[in-house]
DNA sequence: CATTCAGGTTTCCGATGGGAACCAGCTATC
DNA sequence: GATAGCTGGTTCCCATCGGAAACCTGAATG
């Protein structure tokens, strides 16, 4: 079968599905090129909570994406890093928080157009 | 303030949050350089229900990433093209889809070797 | 008179996501 | 010696979200 993300019987469904995710979009970007310990990353992207930081991991692990090393310190600390292909979705996925970075006041503009477009219809 | 995705009171947050998203990825990429009807949307992305793709439509239009025209045939037909801003997001996105359809052969095999690992600790 | 097409909206339900609390193991502090 | 703190999680509960299916307007068609 042919990859094509418009199929959903194919399996590239499914992994766009994961990797067009708003939390595995900046846990990339930060793993990029420096492996970072679990706290670390939860400091480094705050709103995230635990739960789904700790879920976000295992899945991209699974994926094949990071690598999780946990060290016999004392408390245990556990570090993550991007694999060789975790690398090269972290460069596509960057592009992504590039672009937000770089749009988002023309954004924002075309919604106060819309939304002020809207309020004049209701009136 | 500096966009910076990483802070949850930026602004960029919400925007990355919307661009990361499976639906928005594939609409954008089909409306690349083609403007596109409705039901033809829904056509070429099976699975993707009305409501989901009325309100996934809706919050590009309110971003300024496309247009939505009505032309007054019968029944009424209703385009969406993308805009300038749009395109340059589609390409973006683009590259996600790409991705996934490249790796995909690679993550399903570190699913495998993944699974296999709990497996044999279960056991 | 019923069906078909267009582009939606509404309703309902199950899955998902966030917040907060809890846990274990060890240490440093009071 | 009790308490608080670090590590990296897990569990519980609830609100929101996404998907399935039904319904809607309005005109043409059989």
């Amino acid at each position: 079968m042919q990859p094509d993300a418009y199929n959903p019987a194919c399996a590239t469904r499914l992994v766009l599905d994961r990797i067009a995710d708003k939390w595995a979009v900046l846990i990339l970007g930060l793993l990029a090129g420096r492996p970072t310990r679990f706290n670390a990353i939860r400091r480094a992207v705050p709103g995230l909570s635990q739960k789904v930081l700790a879920e976000t991991l295992r899945r991209l692990e699974r994926d094949g994406l990071l690598t999780r090393t946990a060290f016999a310190t004392v408390p245990v600390t556990v570090e993550y890093a991007l694999t060789p292909l975790g690398e090269t979705l972290a460069e596509t996925v960057d592009a992504l928080r590039v672009w937000a970075e770089t749009h988002i006041v023309a954004v924002q503009a075309a919604q106060r157009a819309y939304d002020a477009r809207i309020a004049d219809q209701a009136a």
